[in-house]
DNA sequence: TCCAATCGTTGGTAGTATCAACTATACACG
DNA sequence: CGTGTATAGTTGATACTACCAACGATTGGA
């Protein structure tokens, strides 16, 4: 223990090593710091992640319900009419009774929405871009791989395409 | 599109492929997923993953005063009272006056502090082992050392002890 | 001796997640 | 046909948390 390591250590406040050490606390910390970078970034057109992930959703063909919608990107059905409400005062997508079944609400992207998607899609890929930037393509790919086999296990939603 | 693949999409909502593409997306789904899962376990002994982070800087040696653990830890210094009450009423840790500095309350770990930590650190390990579970040793040093390089950019707090 | 800064504490505010009702509608069953 | 049950979307209440500002006590420097 030299004077030199002692004052190392007071000068920059260090976590815990047995919390360094571990898996989940990285994620935790992690995952913690990319959503609120990502908030701050979408902001910038005055929405959030959740927008862009029904934006997204929706973009990607079949009418879907409101309950499809909640269910595929694992949000409160309660919260997801607010989001949605949101969307619709942007004018970035409508909301129209299903004539089928009058209970429910076909939701549909309008030409602003698909528009604005867009706009998102690059704001996604800044944020990624800047997010892992100390990593190289052939490590983001391992990245990539190992948190697909976790998400897996605890995203079931995150199927894959097999 | 063969009707097997409509089918498959519809009873297995999906999430939009764009988003299951991207490592921040999934940082932040992994993240709150092994949030959550933390919070449930030590829940167990009526403690959260913030009072372990506490018990363990305290078990690093050196007197800490609270703004220490705080910007150790990177705490809210409001919060940090609440949580120190907390462990203080479980009878884990005491505050005392620093002498040097009567602004300064001295923060150290009980005997009883001590044991609940070993316990503390079997829930960590058991949440460790659950959580990633699909990935073996080797897989899991390999994501440890890219989560350590992006933590390294996104909470500084985790310099390596070079 | 006085001024600015720091320490722990308290309180308020805002953003979220979660859950329980409620209305309208659909469907199954006798 | 009616009647009860289930579902869709909506609303509201609750609880939790992060975040920030202010405060009294204390320190250290001008």
């Amino acid at each position: 223990m030299s004077i030199d390591t002692k004052i190392d250590t007071k000068t920059t406040p260090r976590l815990p090593a047995e919390l360094v050490a571990s898996n989940v606390f990285l994620l935790k910390r992690l995952g913690f710091a990319a959503k609120s970078r990502s908030l701050e970034v979408y902001e910038e057109e005055g929405l959030n992640p959740y927008h862009y992930a029904i934006l997204a959703l929706l973009d990607e063909g079949m009418p879907e319900t409101q309950a499809a919608i909640a269910d595929a990107l694992g949000y409160d059905r309660g919260t997801l009419v607010g989001l949605l409400d949101e969307l619709e005062e942007h004018g970035l997508v409508e909301r129209k009774r299903d004539p089928d079944d009058r209970r429910r609400h076909l939701v549909r992207l309008t030409g602003d929405g698909k528009q604005t998607l867009g706009r998102l899609r690059a704001f996604a890929q800044r944020v990624e871009e800047e997010f892992l930037a100390p990593l190289d393509a052939e490590q983001r790919e391992t990245l990539h791989a190992l948190l697909l086999e976790l998400a897996a296990k605890h995203e079931p939603r995150c199927a894959p395409p097999s």
